[in-house]
DNA sequence: CACCAGACCTGTCCGC
DNA sequence: TGCGGACAGGTCTGGT
């Protein structure tokens, strides 16, 4: 569910309710989604240590604890991170929850349960691989055209699975690939390196704009995706082509389609995005 | 290196 | 109503 608008958002909210917040007591529901150390040790980590702080990067998010550890959360597809003023009963898909020193509960849920969470110690970075090697994230001061510009023509692969891929820019992910595509004018099986100046500038201008609309709307939900209160986002509202195959472009009137690139499904207008065989 | 299929999971929707 | 298949905001592994 989450890209990195969502789990901006979610961070936004946390930052306000978690900072300076103890953490009493964790109770691991299913202890397969603690990837690192173990469940009991990630108890023992966590329990009696306060949450100095609340980050982000890319689609990660980070709580620095006293004691020197980091609570690291991967939402992955439908995990969820909801504050409760008042202790929740538990619902059906809750996995972890953290019961704080104010009588409030931070629940982690998640349907699939293919989220990841971690609690670091200095020297176990390498456990989070993923974190590692990210690229650039959108809107940052790294992110110039000339970054784009750079990376695109050093390798040789399609566009849409390199907007996916974390390594390459950070944040991104189906939902706003897609649109980014869609408002740069690039047909999503172009390849990095045939894009000229012109498209790569528009992409990098569309990928902020993207991004930016997504963190404004508060994200897009199309069913699990919730914030830290529980509540949907809006940009499912401004969506132009992300689950709109067989309906009419809002720019030229064209069908929107979809396929399979990369194993994922992209959707674009054939009015819109061409170039397909460059 | 680029690209796949498959794995990890549960739930929903659609066609028969 | 039931059953099977496709599909879902993500990422990793192992093969060609």
């Amino acid at each position: 569910m989450p890209e990195m608008p969502e789990v901006e958002t979610i961070c936004r909210s946390l930052e306000t309710y978690l900072t300076g917040r103890r953490i009493d007591r964790v109770e691991v529901l299913l202890p397969r989604q603690i990837k690192w150390p173990s469940a009991e040790e990630f108890a023992a980590r966590v329990e009696g240590e306060k949450i100095l702080n609340v980050k982000r990067r890319a689609k990660y998010i980070l709580l620095e604890l006293t004691g020197g550890s980091t609570l690291i959360v991967h939402l992955r597809m439908t995990g969820r991170l909801v504050y409760h003023a008042d202790a929740p009963t538990t619902a059906k898909h809750d996995r972890l929850i953290f019961r704080l020193d104010n009588g409030a509960a931070l629940v982690y849920a998640d349907t699939r349960t293919l989220g990841a969470i971690y609690c670091l110690r200095l020297g176990e970075e390498s456990r989070v691989k993923g974190l590692q090697t990210l690229g650039p994230e959108p809107l940052s001061a790294e992110f110039t055209p000339e970054f784009l510009k750079n990376i695109c023509a050093a390798k040789h692969r399609k566009i849409k699975p390199a907007l996916l891929d974390q390594s390459f820019i950070a944040g991104l992910g189906n939902i706003y690939a897609d649109e980014a595509l869609f408002l740069a004018g690039i047909h999503p099986l172009r390849t990095t390196d045939s894009l000229t100046a012109r498209e790569i500038e528009e992409l990098h201008r569309a990928v902020n704009e993207v991004i930016a609309a997504g963190i404004k709307d508060g994200g897009t939900t199309f069913r699990d995706y919730q914030n830290a209160e529980g509540q949907k986002g809006s940009h499912q509202d401004h969506l132009f082509v992300y689950q709109k195959d067989g309906e009419p472009c809002q720019k030229c009137g064209q069908t929107i389609e979809r396929m399979v690139i990369g194993g994922r499904s992209a959707h674009f207008c054939p009015g819109c995005q061409r170039g397909e065989t460059l």
